[in-house]
DNA sequence: ATGGACACCTGTGGGC
DNA sequence: TGCCCACAGGTGTCCA
């Protein structure tokens, strides 16, 4: 479900709560959400349990804890939302949240709350890793709270092979472009490898593509570079839109953590649009089956 | 290198 | 009302 802006707008919400928060207990409700723990459920539960929170990373559409003992102890507590993911600030007394998986009790100043890991699908989870220095020595991911120091420019180990994104202050758009030159592979399924740009799905490729006037099956190799460089212009613009309204939200699924549903559906012109007139000329937006999943296209604005 | 199939899951909505 | 099918914002792995 969540993309860069759903997970982005919750990691927004978490970071000032979070930060600098210590954690009292911590109740694991459905195991199979630490699917990708490497440890028992014992274990997720005493690395956490005693530990300060010292902020909240995101790259793409993984977040991270950094730990502290109160020290930096070299691990952090990873997240993702997989298709059904939310993540859900209550206090004590809030009523139980539906689906909720995994409950982590902390203090942040004087008061208690709880972070209500919910997830319909189990496609997400959460894990404790090991936190190692970026290649670069540069910040990991994006943080704004946070100022340059050790934990900033250190990545666990899971997400290193995740790539910068597209808001990340060290992406590399001029890379990106160029290694996509090199590829022969349909520029939507390019735009969804985390491994080449980060924080894409099938929303915002879709809404890209259409805003950029591509074809998503069109090979990378063939598309010039000025056209790259738009359709990168228009990733960017899209992603800070929805950032700004909230994320996208057309179900329960997407919430922020007070349970609030973002507001980007209505600027959507492609993705979830089948039979409605394109924006742009009128034509029938058209969903193909693509991938074990849907692209959506408008057939005249986005020649094959 | 590339792409397809599939596994991991639950829930909802449409058609009959 | 029930049943079956399609479909859903993702990731990782295995196999041709």
């Amino acid at each position: 479900m969540p993309e860069l802006p759903e997970v982005e707008t919750v990691r927004a919400g978490l970071a000032p709560a979070i930060t600098n928060a210590n954690i009292t207990k911590v109740e694991v409700l459905e195991p199979r959400s630490l699917r990708r723990h490497p440890g028992t459920v014992a274990n997720f539960v005493a690395e956490l349990e005693g530990k300060r929170v010292l902020g909240c990373v995101r790259r793409g559409k993984f977040l991270w804890l950094p730990l502290g003992n109160p020290e930096p102890t070299g691990l952090a507590l990873v997240g993702h939302l997989g298709m059904s993911g939310q993540i859900l600030l209550r206090t004590p007394i809030f009523e139980p949240d539906k689906l909720t998986r995994v409950i982590i009790h902390f203090e942040s100043a004087g008061v208690a709350y709880e972070f209500r890991f919910v997830d319909q699908r189990i496609f997400g989870g959460l894990a404790i890793d090991h936190l190692s220095a970026t290649e670069d020595g540069r910040s990991a991911g994006f943080c704004p709270e946070i100022a340059e120091d050790g934990w900033i420019n250190s990545i666990p180990q899971s997400v290193a092979h995740i790539a910068r994104d597209p808001l990340d202050a060290n992406f590399d758009r001029t890379a990106v472009i160029r290694k996509l030159r090199t590829k022969n592979t349909g520029i939507k399924r390019a735009l969804l490898d985390q491994g080449i740009v980060s924080g894409i799905g099938n929303i915002y490729a879709d809404e890209s593509l259409w805003r950029s006037k591509l074809y998503y099956d069109r090979p990378c190799s063939e598309i010039s570079v000025a056209k790259l460089n738009e359709l990168f212009e228009h990733v960017y613009e899209i992603l800070v839109a929805a950032v700004k309204q909230g994320g996208t939200s057309f179900d329960e699924q997407y919430k922020n953590v007070n349970g609030e549903s973002g507001y980007f559906s209505q600027t959507l012109n492609a993705y979830g649009q089948t039979g409605l007139p394109c924006a742009r000329c009128g034509k029938l937006i058209r969903r193909e089956a693509w991938a074990n999943r849907g692209s959506h296209f408008c057939p005249k604005c986005q020649r094959r």
